[in-house]
DNA sequence: GCAATTTGTTCAGTGGTTGAATTAAATGAC
DNA sequence: GTCATTTAATTCAACCACTGAACAAATTGC
């Protein structure tokens, strides 16, 4: 067995999409699953045979195949329909594959474990602050609640099939961490230092420990528990840093070298302020948690990162003048850089997670108001703004919510496991 | 047969993705027919079937059917190897299907044929100032033009499979034209107005016409002229306004309604000049045409749109203050929107196209520098910018090229065709 | 001239889909 | 309460396209 340390989705199959005898049988045992992941409502064998095209025939074979390898299961209570012999529904197993999401962050350490259906099984969040440990000693600590979430896991009978760290920083294919300023990593060999650990069973076609920046997996989380139907978004991750996942067509775009999203550092006042990367005028400077906090009259306050956006919330919700003053010249910054992201991608849908969740009531109007003045479709068709539904669990379950899709997407590397 | 109008590459099979019986040898047919476009030398068929891990006999059966069907030819000076019988080569069919690009621009109308191999094999271009003229009769005099580089095409042998026409502006799915403000049209239905005009033969799969912006099909032409191995990059057509064609992973990116690219609304001075969009400091207010034209001087000049560039370019050669500051100015608004967008979605290459290409001399260096200066992995790996490799016939060809390729990507529909 | 080598084809074998017939399980009319 | 109707799911022979091995073809090198 190869150990496939990897970062990015890369499938990298050599063969590059020749269709042999048996991937026949492989592409529609992933064609049947997606339907039935996909289907508001349990779906009967015929009705995936009527949407899919395939023979009654061929879908009850696949179905057998994915029952026995415990991907899905018939839904008890059989959805009544009308006249006719009922139709038995098919539901994704909850007691088969699950996926591992894993985030070590500044103040907090997390593992959560979703299953089949996407249901978060288990959430597991150990508060303290990282910046002063080193990366050894935080991944030592991040693999011992990570064993704690497996054997949680175990205890629900699912077998964890794979799992995903988010790290606050730049990401290299491999598993690499480049950068992550604030954690004070600087090429930090996570698969290396974790390689001691078991995270998840093997599964042939999964990697068992994939490496991924913070905001990729956070946008993935919330593709994961968003409203169906928004499958072209920007999610935006405002921390220190403010960084972005970019999913368009319902698939996270990682860029050319896996360094996409470095939103906070697109300019919004190009003579502007002096940014520690070398430009001038970044967003980060205007919307970043220091800037905001600075504006607020909050500057070395030094608080948690993470109680930083809850505080300034409450002081805004108490109408602190300055508060609300710094909030709406964030927002602005921000609607300017989205604006332009609007305009050069046609999002229909912006979503404000990580800090800005807590603050989008506001943040969201300076924003929208920036998108209507600048977005040139704007008017033929809205764009929505909305915070994120997991908030700061975002990146947790949208990690573990990769793994399990990667199990729906080519359940046979899961069937070849157990025979 | 249903006539087929559409914009976007939509290739909306009902049955997603369910592979049948036969659409095993549909695969394999796409499989081997890329394999062999992609090659730099002629591959044999063992070649193929080395890489695409099928076997030599189903390589060869694939392969006779895509000879049959005028796909693919053997090259008959076999390449010479070393011990053993000699390989035949395969290369695409230079008499078989080919595409037709087609462009309705302010001064001009243009047609062009491009084979299977990807040889331009007829370009006809006629100025006309069509800004006065009605889209009714633009479209006849295109339609007029169109028929002669179909004659031409059938001279050869050729077969065109479909049909792309570049325009101006804002093109909805189903080919309206919404807005395309500088031709001065507005809800054009293009292919209403284009319906009597048979533009080339009806083949399944492929549009008989696809109505898409200009830039879109710009960038598809530099992805497909332009050197091997930049398949994330930006291509920026610089007229009146300022287009994008967004290609990431090597395939074109339309947004989720087919309005990417606005780059030109992108702000850059968020408090800067008014622009009629009604934002302000969108960048076409600093480096659109009209803006460069004033800032050299030039302002009322009312040049023919495509002799601006060549005009300015001229005085940049001659050494004129005005022009040299006006570039550079406008080359640096430039450099903070691509710094902006290269952060975000992190591309290795920006192509300097339309009206920028001939000046890319002197647009280069300010934009590179802010790069340089902005984008936060740039000290990582460099990014590439160059003007474009087709400058104004990137259009036309780039749209030939998209039906060329739609061929390749699923040759089952032209072989249906002749039984 | 002959062994070695590599290409391409032929052919029986097989896996997985197909389509029709069959069985299963409900509703609704009389 | 029985039976025609309706829809779901399974069974089975047929078939299509790939597989693997054997074979024929064409060239190099000794």
């Amino acid at each position: 067995m190869t150990a496939l340390w990897q970062c990015q989705g890369v499938t990298s199959t050599s063969t590059a999409g020749a269709v042999r005898q048996g991937s026949l049988r492989e592409l529609n045992l992933a064609v049947v699953l997606r339907r039935i992941a996909a289907a508001d409502r349990p779906p009967s064998r015929a009705g995936i045979a009527a949407g899919t095209g395939l023979t009654r025939a061929t879908v009850s074979a696949v179905v057998d195949d994915l029952i026995a390898g415990r991907l899905v299961a018939e839904a008890e209570p059989a959805p009544r329909t009308g006249a006719g012999r009922p139709a038995r529904g098919l539901v994704l197993a909850s007691d088969g594959p699950a996926g591992l999401g894993l985030e070590v962050n500044v103040d907090y350490l997390a593992a959560c474990v979703v299953d089949l259906t996407g249901t978060v099984r288990h959430h597991l969040v150990r508060r303290a602050d990282l910046r002063p440990v080193s990366p050894a000693d935080a991944l030592e600590r991040l693999a011992a609640l990570a064993a704690e979430a497996r054997a949680a896991a175990v205890r629900d009978g699912l077998t964890l099939a794979g799992a995903a760290l988010a790290v606050p920083g730049l990401v290299d294919s491999g598993g690499l961490v480049r950068l992550a300023p604030n954690l004070g990593w600087r090429d930090v060999d996570v698969p290396a230092l974790l390689a001691g650990h078991p995270l998840a069973e093997p599964v042939e076609g999964i990697p068992p420990l994939v490496v991924d920046n913070e905001a990729n997996l956070a946008a993935l989380g919330e593709l994961h528990a968003g409203p169906p139907g928004s499958t072209s978004f920007l999610h935006i991750t405002g921390e220190i840093g403010i960084g972005a996942g970019i999913v368009l067509d319902g698939v996270l775009y990682r860029g050319a070298r896996g360094w996409s999203g470095e939103i906070g550092h697109i300019p919004v006042q190009p003579q502007g302020r002096p940014c520690r990367c070398g430009g001038q005028g970044c967003l980060e400077r205007y919307a970043g948690q220091e800037a905001v906090l600075a504006a607020a009259g909050l500057a070395g306050a030094d608080l948690p990162a993470d109680t930083a956006a809850t505080r300034l919330a409450d002081l805004a919700r108490a109408g602190d003048p300055a508060t609300l003053t710094a909030l709406a010249d964030a927002g602005t910054a921000l609607g300017v850089a989205v604006a332009g992201v609007v305009n050069l991608l046609d999002l229909d849908t912006v979503v404000l997670g990580g800090g800005y969740a807590p603050l989008a009531p506001w943040l969201r109007p300076p924003v929208v108001a920036e998108i209507s003045r600048r977005v040139l479709t704007a008017a033929w068709s809205p764009v929505t703004v909305r915070p994120a539904a997991l908030g700061a669990r975002s990146a947790a379950v949208g990690g573990a919510a990769s793994v399990v899709r990667r199990v729906v997407d080519r359940p046979v590397g899961w069937l070849a496991r157990s025979g």
